[in-house]
DNA sequence: GCAACAAGTTAATGAGCGTTAACGCGTTTC
DNA sequence: GAAACGCGTTAACGCTCATTAACTTGTTGC
């Protein structure tokens, strides 16, 4: 994680004022003229440094989706195949909360505007977002076997609705705080996932009752619950 | 809840129809003329019907906050003031799943779209949105008196974050059905709560911890955890 | 010193789109 | 039975806006 000391040259100035824009009025709602406006240059004068508008858009979804994809397997790299899958899960949690919060209007276009780019990046964008989601799926059923694949992802999905509402917490100022906010979110975000072990847990053992029952009335030997297959 | 049996009216399509674009394509990157297609008339045939292409979205939005304050104050009504606040609390998670999952192109315009507004409809759209949120709040406080306004505001901001994830959860097929889909949501919306009064709880021990050891040192008494305060 | 280039500028172009105008036509309503 | 009205239609208007053209200017390379 190198820490740039350097100035931010023309094109990471555009992008940042065009990712808080695009997050405040959407894509089709911010003209060229006010990305341009706000770095102090004028309109057409963005094309030296963006093929086009979509061009811009582009670069910051695919940003986005590649800064967090590396990320998380940066920390699933740390941690090494022998780590306790808690902390592993701790750590994509934080690091995902930080970025969340750091990067709010990042955070908003993520999901909110895919829809408007070429399909080649479009493609590529929710290819990285699925390895994403995946990254974390196996780590959430490495932790929580009870957990199929299917309820995992879903999982999954709901904790980054969750982590992702951000943006909707009002203005720094009502909330207590950044640490406390992130404190806040991460240990939401582990119990979410524990009741959504639990909820399985508890159906796969009424379930477990049942066949047993039936078992008690056929005299035929059930498997346990199946430990979970690594990939596909 | 009155079901309807007779036909939607022309404007219920329109209403419907217009909903599923925007959600799909954004409030701007949907063309008059596509809505029109969409219920078999053709571009300006909408303005028999409405205003313009603003006051959709305005009727849209307005429509779902007014249902989602409504349906909340039912069920807090029907709970009556000396119900369990965990009754009622699944009450509010289970009617909020039910519209996220029915009515996903509205979830979705619910949190993407405001700011397209014209001002007085947005104000209005913040205030019952508001509403909604401090119905939660006050639930969530009395089930959870640990933690206190903001950080239960914040608490309950990131589980409609939760519950709004439906859009993301890839179309029906992949999920494992509707049923289980809201069982898992409502006991992670549980849990997050939870996890959210934990953390203020262990905190607050935390304090306690440091607060006991100075009156050891000073020989001062102090008086246990507060109960919550119910309402400012 | 001067071609080459990077990085702007303003003016023009052209497409897309919301909205309005003008008109048609079946169904009420008195 | 005809005036009024609900509900469409197509054509035209006008505005916004992304993109391109043409031109200027400071800086670099040799």
């Amino acid at each position: 994680m190198a820490t740039r000391t350097d100035a931010p040259t023309r094109r990471e100035q555009i992008l940042k004022e065009a990712a808080r824009l695009f997050a405040e009025r959407g894509f089709h709602g911010v003209g060229v003229d006010e990305i341009g406006a706000a770095v102090g240059i004028s309109g057409p004068g963005l094309y030296r440094h963006f093929a086009g508008k979509d061009a811009m858009l582009a670069e910051l979804l695919v940003g986005i989706s590649e800064q967090l994809l590396t990320g998380g397997r940066l920390r699933v790299a740390e941690a090494g195949t022998d780590g306790d899958p808690g902390v592993l899960l701790d750590s994509l949690i934080e690091g995902h909360i930080d970025f969340a919060l750091d990067d709010r209007p990042l955070i908003t276009l993520h999901d909110r505007e895919l829809d408007r780019l070429r399909d080649a990046d479009r493609k590529l964008v929710r290819q990285l977002q699925r390895q994403y989601v995946e990254l974390w799926v196996s780590v959430v059923r490495e932790l929580h076997p009870a957990l199929a694949e299917p309820g995992a992802r879903s999982a999954v999905h709901s904790v980054f609705g969750l982590l992702n509402s951000t943006p909707h917490l009002g203005r720094p100022g009502s909330l207590p705080g950044r640490t406390d906010t992130a404190a806040l979110l991460h240990r939401m975000a582990r119990g979410a996932f524990a009741a959504a072990a639990d909820a399985v847990a508890q159906e796969e053992v009424a379930r477990e009752e049942v066949a047993r029952e039936e078992v008690m009335k056929e005299g035929v030997a059930v498997e346990g619950v199946a430990a979970g297959t690594p990939e596909a």
